[in-house]
RNA sequence: GGAGGGGUUCCAGAGCGGUCAAAUGGGGCGGGCUGUAAACCCGUUGACUUCGGUCUUCGAAAGUUCGAAUCUUUCCCCCUCCA
């Protein structure tokens, strides 16, 4: 027998929990289903973050399933706090429908296929929550919430025990969501959610709601919170976050990234955020542990910006990072050529390149041999910048092992 | 509503009239070792600087003082206990 959509689920580490594993994988090899994940819109776009939640999706097209995608206008509009301290600030309605529009253009990347059955549908729960009547909804829905069980649900609960405030408003998103699903399962015949491991109770409430409101047997699935080698959230880095959108991060930075993986997450990653089958993994799995981490970088690269994209930025990693040489795409930043015959010295020069912002920080760069222009470390803060130095119209600037950029005279 | 405790640099957390741009730890950054890994070691971590210094920071504002993160007053916010 084939594998199975939840066989390969578990198989690439993407399984945390399931409201009911058996009767699911009786339920996905009998028909193709359909099912969704919710995505927060409060940024303009989607970080690594919320990788894995694509991956489930695209998972669900590769065994034939429908994924859809909700784009939550409503929800966003409210606030989930599950794993959130604090209220978080509330958007305007332009900044929402317009980081929706932008993270719709990610999910068309990672989940395009020419088979009309696994097209991923986009919905927006603003369509429905928008027009909501307070005194039906309460009726309907409302009544099958119980406050005792609502407290005792861990994004609640954590806050009520940290003594954070926890407004009206936020603890309403629980049901909010249960009842999203519950609209999708009556107008899209949408039978399951998934969604990260924090996402859990409120994933439950939708499968009870549903249960309770229409009698019918839907599913929850959750994937587990990656962490990585070093104990850190996966997604955010201290020089921000890296997005899946080349305008917010290139190609290169992200091809980087994925190359810096820790030795003890690469197979991890290459089972979770490619396409490479189980068993060609088991076969490359005792590779050079460097050549693996390429691997990993080019398809993770390949998947969100192109072939050619993951191409050059292997191509110039190499270049950069082994030949010493300068790579074809590397960060470029253009500078006035009057700036160069106006004598400008290695400070001003790496503060115009906006690597570093802080003259300070650049002097003290200097002073620990952090800066290097054509590989030659510069420990002179006066170091004068001539055009000589230029040659083929560029010169490479280092600031500590890693980054590296050209500058180019215009 | 009553009684206490507190808000310090990215985070945690010392300092409680001058020696404080502020201990210590974490994180970050740079260097060394390596493999664009980890671990480890060293340095650094407000801004500007003609490297002499200068300027802005310790919830906000005002005040006492030669001098305030440190004392006083008012205001804002948070926490603990009681009602």
């Amino acid at each position: 027998m084939e594998n199975s959509f939840l066989t390969e689920f578990k198989e690439r580490d993407y399984f945390n929990q399931c409201t009911n594993s058996d009767e699911l994988e009786q339920l996905m090899n009998k028909k193709k289903i359909r099912a969704y994940i919710g995505f927060d819109c409060t940024a303009s776009s989607l970080h690594v973050g919320s990788l894995l939640q694509i991956m489930c999706l695209r998972l669900l097209q590769k065994h034939g399933h429908q994924p859809i995608v909700l784009l939550g206008g409503g929800t966003t509009r409210i606030g989930d706090p599950s794993g959130k301290d604090e209220t978080r600030k509330i958007l305007s309605e332009k900044e929402i429908e317009k980081n929706i529009k932008n993270i719709e253009k990610i999910f068309k990347i990672y989940l395009k296929t020419n088979n009309p059955k696994t097209k991923p549908l986009f919905v927006n729960n603003y369509k429905w929550l928008a027009k909501l009547n307070y005194i039906k909804f309460l009726r309907e829905i409302g009544k099958h919430f119980t406050i005792n069980k609502m407290l005792s649900f861990d994004s609640v609960k954590l806050r009520l025990d940290r003594e954070q405030s926890l407004s009206y408003m936020e603890f309403n998103y629980m049901i909010l969501q249960a009842y999203d699903f519950l609209e999708l399962n009556k107008n899209k015949n949408c039978f399951m959610q998934i969604g990260g491991s924090d996402q859990w109770g409120n994933i439950v409430n939708g499968v009870e709601l549903i249960k309770r409101h229409s009698g019918k047997q839907a599913f929850g699935l959750t994937t587990p919170l990656i962490t990585l080698a070093s104990g850190t959230k996966m997604g955010k880095t201290e020089k921000g976050a890296v997005w899946l959108d080349k305008k917010l991060l290139s190609s290169y930075y992200y091809w980087q990234f994925w190359r810096n993986t820790d030795d003890r997450d690469v197979l991890k990653f290459i089972k979770m955020f490619t396409d490479l089958s189980l068993e060609k993994i088991e076969e490359i799995k005792n590779k050079n542990i460097n050549h693996l981490k390429i691997i990993l970088a080019n398809e993770c690269t390949k998947m969100l910006h192109g072939k050619n994209e993951a191409h050059l930025a292997e191509k110039t990693a190499k270049k950069t990072f082994e030949d010493n040489s300068t790579g074809l795409g590397l960060p470029t930043v253009s500078i006035n050529q009057k700036k160069i015959s106006d004598k400008i010295n290695i400070v001003d020069l790496v503060a115009l390149s906006k690597l570093e912002s802080s003259k300070s920080e650049i002097r003290r760069l200097i002073k620990g041999n952090g800066i290097k222009i054509n590989n030659q470390v510069i420990n002179d803060e006066k170091f004068l910048i001539t055009e000589k130095l230029f040659s083929e119209n560029f010169i490479k600037l280092s600031i500590g092992k890693k980054r590296h950029i050209k500058i180019k005279l215009n």
